[in-house]
DNA sequence: CAGAATCCCCGTCGATACTG
DNA sequence: CAGTATCGACGGGGATTCTG
C-alpha cells in the first residue's frame, strides 16, 4: 500500500487507525503476540475475512508484524514493530481524553 | 445525538473525529472563532452542506461552540469548547507520531 | 449568509462458501 | 489453521438545488 496524498502528519495517523477494527487489534497485540485463531477468538463480532483485510493494512502500514511458519497446519503470528508500539502511546493520551470528556458530560 | 454504546473511552475519542473533515475544522479554530463563510473559504473542497453537519456534529459532541446571533443577513460563529481545546492536545500528539511516522518509513 | 433537502455513487463492511 | 473468493447491503459523503 502507497501512502497517498501525505498532507499533513496528523492525516497519517487518522488514516492508519481508520477501519472499524483496527484500534481493538492493536490494543490486543499489546504486550503478546497472538495467533489467527487468537485473534479471532478474542474479537468474536468481527468476521475471518475482515480480519484478515485489516491485519494485512495494518502490516502494509509497518504498525503490524507477521510471522508465518511453513507448517502444516499453518501457524501465523502477529505482533506489534516497533512503531506500532509506539502507537501505543498515541492510543493512550487518545484514552485518557476519552475518560476526561465522559467525566466532563456526566457532570451536565 | 447520544453516544452510541461506549466500549471504552477510545472508541469515543475515535468516533469523534471519525469523518472526513473533522480533524481539518478543529485545526482551524485553534485560536480562533470562525464564521461559517470562512470556515468554507478555508476548506474550498468541502461541500457547504457537509460542513453544516460535520459542524452540527461536533457541536452535539460538545466539541465546538456555536454562536447565532439574530441578525439579517444571519451571523454564526464557531469556535472551540473548553473540552474541544483539550483535545487540542490530543491531535498534537497524534502529529507528533505522524511525523515519526514518515521519518522512520523514509529511512528504508 | 447560513443553512436544509434531495439524490446518488462508491467504499466499507458483513455473510457465506471454498482452499492449501 | 489461516486464509481466499465472491456477493451484496448500508451509510458516508459528494453534487446540486431550494429557503429564511
Amino acid at each position: 500500500m502507497e501512502i497517498k496524498n501525505i498532507k499533513c502528519p496528523l492525516e497519517i495517523t487518522h488514516n492508519i487507525i481508520n477501519g472499524k477494527w483496527k484500534i481493538s487489534i492493536i490494543c490486543l497485540l499489546k504486550n503478546s503476540v497472538m495467533r489467527f485463531n487468537e485473534l479471532q477468538k478474542a474479537l468474536p463480532e468481527i468476521q475471518k475475512s475482515y480480519l484478515t483485510q485489516q491485519l494485512k493494512e495494518l502490516e502494509e502500514y509497518g504498525i503490524v508484524h507477521r510471522q508465518a511458519y511453513l507448517e502444516v497446519p499453518p501457524k501465523v503470528e502477529y505482533s506489534l514493530t516497533e512503531i506500532g508500539n509506539e502507537f501505543l502511546k498515541v492510543m493512550d493520551v487518545m484514552n485518557r481524553w476519552g475518560e476526561y470528556y465522559i467525566k466532563h458530560i456526566e457532570r451536565k
